[in-house]
DNA sequence: CAGTGGTCTAGACCACGGT
DNA sequence: CCGTGGTCTAGACCACTGG
């Protein structure tokens, strides 16, 4: 069942032989699962062991505590991957729908005064800015435009930016990336958006600017984003 | 400096010291705080104790840990209090303006079949319907419209919705909130809504709703609601 | 190499819930 | 009362980063 002279550790395997017996239904939506001391005799491992596991499941939400009581299995959580910091690429996938996408320019440049602060650059730094259009089933979904620090991935192209851009942050540059602040608001299209969209008369418009950060606590992008609001349905997870 | 005779656990301690360090500045952004080892020493508790402290540190995203590196502070977070799971009144106190309602109805209904499916209600269970125009600094902001069991709380009133509900559900009925799923969505709005919101013309709102659930699995509200997009955008962090 | 975080053990006592 | 999760100890070995 479990191995102990995995590279994987042992709370990881527990986490997946719960998961498992949740999926399969042995452990149902509602009701406990064993005691952690009753995992701990029948796994063969110790109790701290088992609550690493148990904490990580619970921090997911697919498990929650009942001090004095047990451990039961919260909803099926259908949202999964609705969540979390996702490229347009995944989020497409997730619904559902084929993504690709049309680069406008790419161009190195010295930015405005918002971005420079915004990416905590030095006056005179450079950002590549990045203007794509997106499609969702070969129809127009966003316009979106990135703007990247030059220093943080200088051999940054257009053969690139082909695949996942926060792939090659992760892989290529060795960097890794914690998170992101998002806000999104509600506008009319302009005239020239509307073209590039496909969209005609007063139409409202998602605009969405999200800023990503590394590990070490700095910002790596900044993307703005115009999304069609009658294809595009946000959707999200909220923690208390 | 800890205190081991406190009813607080030792790592909440922790984590408070660890906190306060880093808004003095004593533990700055960008560099490490000491060792485990060497807090485990200093201490005066097991190392097991301090990685519970900063483990929580690190999902709240204050600090990140690098292996053979050290544990180091991430962004000073600014954004605090713009996550989480918070009510009308608790989003503009953060945005720094008055909340204030009118309720336009309340009433106590068998919903339709969207609503009985989505709170996983049984045929003929009832719900109340409250309906309110939500004002920031006395201007309309939104328009709201809440679907609650009566099953849950049968002693809801116009009173008890002066208050926040969501301490009304955690401390009067003892009960605890989880989590949520949201969705929002940009459209034109309709006549009748122009007019409560007090627009004109063709202008965007934000439609999100919102479905609450408690830590046993069970939702227990639905929200929908309109807001002018004119005055709301909306903030969030996203964490990969 | 010494120092770091990552994982794990085999116990312990506590607070709480239900019988 | 017993069984539950909540907290805590004092060690251990590993894998990784850096000088």
């Amino acid at each position: 069942m479990l191995d102990k002279n995995s590279a994987k550790p042992m709370y990881v395997q527990i986490e997946e032989y719960l998961r498992e017996r949740i999926k399969s239904g042995e452990f149902s939506v509602g009701n406990a699962i064993p005691s952690e001391r009753k995992l701990t005799d029948s796994l063969g491992v110790s109790r701290m062991t088992v609550r690493q596991a148990i904490t990580n499941l619970v921090t997911e939400g697919l498990l929650h505590r009942e001090r004095g009581r047990g451990t039961y299995v919260t909803s099926p959580k259908v949202e999964q991957t609705l969540n979390g910091l996702t490229s347009f690429t995944e989020d497409m996938k997730d619904r559902k729908m084929i993504p690709s996408n049309r680069l406008v320019s790419f161009e190195r440049v010295v930015p405005t005064a918002d971005i420079v602060e915004g990416l905590q650059l030095k006056k005179d730094d450079e950002v590549f800015i990045v203007e794509r259009i997106r499609y969702a089933d070969d129809k127009p979904m966003a316009i979106e435009r990135s703007y990247i620090p030059v220093v943080l991935a200088p051999d940054l192209n257009e053969i690139a930016l082909c695949g996942s851009f926060y792939k090659f942050i992760e892989d290529k540059k060795e960097l890794r990336i914690s998170h992101a602040t998002q806000s999104m608001e509600a506008v009319l299209v302009n005239k020239w958006d509307a073209k590039l969209l496909g969209l005609t008369d007063p139409s409202p418009v998602l605009i969405i600017e999200r800023k990503s950060y590394l590990t070490n606590g700095l910002p790596f992008e900044i993307v703005r984003s115009t999304y069609r609001a009658d294809r595009y349905k946000f959707v999200s997870e909220i923690r208390r």
